[in-house]
DNA sequence: TTGTAAGCGTTATCAA
DNA sequence: TTGATAACGCTTACAA
């Protein structure tokens, strides 16, 4: 592991005959320098097999060209979510067209977390980080302003925030779920929604509220979970043991309705028949479990590399640029039916 | 969010009336400062709010002080697989505990992960390297020697690597999977194989031929796949479509064994009265799917732990402390039972 | 025990 | 169009 003490521009100066300044023009290509002689630097930097080290770089212009994204997730839920895995691939994608770095942190309690933003900001390790997981009345606002590190809002814009966001809005979705279910002629339709501390819970509850409100249909019961798949089959045993059980119900997420469609199995509750079960986020399994679980899909990587598009543009101070990201869309499989009469 | 420029360290040593000097050695407590002395700096540094600038850290010391993890997957694929969240968290546990970050990439292709790795460790942003999901014969190995960059393999250690190699050996679990199986009375037991160009698509393969060939079993059928629940449910109905299908199958992961179990479901296919069903990794979901999923459980948090403090261990020069990990686990649950005679 | 000064490898400023 | 030279903010010999 022989470590060779790598060239530096210095060296590549010296080789090329010209100076450390010539080197630094020449290779951020910037007018100045003449052709021939960006040529030979560039050669002798090719020769010597040299890169700008990223360390000094940094340094120098007081930017470490990374971003940074901070996880408060106990490792088992965090396991279960295939939003992180397609959000980050969309963010990279973004940022490696930049030449920026993503510096991930996944800390066990909101301590911690802040400790970590104050840390990765304060320390100058990244230029901005993003916020996910918003909290209704987030401290973390508050924190960040203060601390003064460019942020961006990962979810739907709100009106208002101190700091952009990007996302998409959950409540069209869950609407069309609603909807379809009301097409199909289901009256007793109950959400397993997510924990209410989260915007993304409590909107997805609001969005199944309002369409039935707007159908002129009765709220139908409501279970809060944790948004694991244990709390969606205790939330669907709760709902079938009611006296009047819904014939539909919305989970707030994929797992949780996975979990519900073999709560269901194992009572011997026809799905779709006696029961329509939808889920949210449109997993890779959804289409492949008994039946097909309708769902609804959300272009999570498209939406991972507007956050990050925006978040560059915070930190280069650039004007924003309007990001298209589609709306939700209903993906609807066998899970959903008309109600038994 | 007006940046108010941070206070440095001359700030702090002008405040508290010392040398610039003296403020770094009070901060990093080492010896040569008196302890009132150190008691005013730290004071002084409080009280302006001073953090040190990692970036001029990280020069002054020629280290990057962070770690990266090049990921070459697909979104589609990554975000099916539970692996990466857990281990990642597992990770960032122990770097946390020694001021690292972890650096993030996700590329496409093959191709765009060699340009990372290069740009990662020759630019200076990491001081080490995790290699994921080893192939067999896998050309970064010769690359990261090349580049002269510590690295870490995760995965089992197969003996002679370059790397240190830091991870569970699939073998034991995949073995005790199909032992179960034999025990139960199966005698026709296949196997739904990942990508044959991972080693731990091979070594689980490996595991189920060696398990059956020394109880004086056939091989049964195997089928190979991209670990996707697509490929398990085409997989499934291949085998089920054989003459002589089997009467249980051991899949290289739970996505797939799920999908199988949809497969069997949709059939008319019981389980496990007419087939057994074993999955690998034990997803949150298995317990919760009907009937729930016997599978093979990996304790993947601490297997991220113990290749980071290996990675720490090899970028310090430090002895490597022997990891101790604990071997896979059978969970046995209702999709195993004897086959119908 | 404390202060001084020389790096670390860039980018940026300013004469030439 | 070029080439010195001074930052950037820290660590660390080396002197005092």
């Amino acid at each position: 592991m022989l470590q060779v003490s790598r060239p530096t521009i210095s060296d590549v100066a010296r080789a090329a005959g010209v100076s450390k300044g010539a080197v630094s023009f020449a290779l951020n290509n910037r007018p100045g320098v003449a052709a021939d002689t960006r040529e030979r630097i560039l050669a002798a930097a090719r020769e010597l097999g040299w890169t700008p080290s990223s360390r000094a770089r940094a340094l120098s212009v007081s930017r470490a060209f990374a971003v940074g994204l901070v996880l408060a997730r106990k490792p088992e839920t965090l396991r279960a979510d295939p939003f992180f895995p397609s959000f980050i691939a969309g963010v990279e994608q973004e940022l490696a067209a930049h030449d920026y770095a993503l510096l991930l942190q996944v800390v066990a309690d909101q301590q911690r977390e802040h400790d970590s933003y104050r840390r990765l900001a304060h320390g100058g390790r990244v230029d901005g980080v993003f916020v996910t997981d918003l909290l209704v009345d987030d401290p973390r606002i508050a924190l960040l302003a203060e601390i003064g590190v460019p942020a961006v809002v990962v979810g739907p814009a709100l009106g208002g925030g101190f700091f952009p966001a990007v996302g998409v809005d959950d409540k069209p979705g869950v609407a069309a779920a609603v909807q379809h279910l009301i097409d199909l002629g289901h009256t007793r339709i109950a959400h397993v929604a997510g924990p209410a501390a989260y915007v993304h819970g409590t909107s997805r509850k609001q969005a199944w509220a309002e369409t039935l409100a707007a159908a002129g249909l009765p709220e139908g019961p409501c279970v809060e979970t944790d948004f694991s798949a244990e709390s969606g089959a205790a939330a669907t045993r709760t709902l079938l043991d009611l006296a009047e059980p819904p014939t539909a119900v919305v989970y707030a997420n994929d797992v949780m309705a996975m979990a519900g469609l073999a709560v269901a199995h194992a009572r011997g509750v026809d799905v779709p028949g006696e029961l329509s079960v939808v889920g949210y986020e449109d997993t890779e399994l959804a289409a492949h479990v008994q039946p097909p679980l309708t769902s609804v899909a959300t272009d999570v990587v498209a939406w991972g590399g507007a956050a990050a598009r925006r978040l560059l543009e915070l930190v280069d101070g650039r004007e924003a640029t309007e990001p298209d990201l589609e709306s939700p869309r209903l993906v609807v499989r066998a899970s959903t039916g008309a109600p038994a009469r």
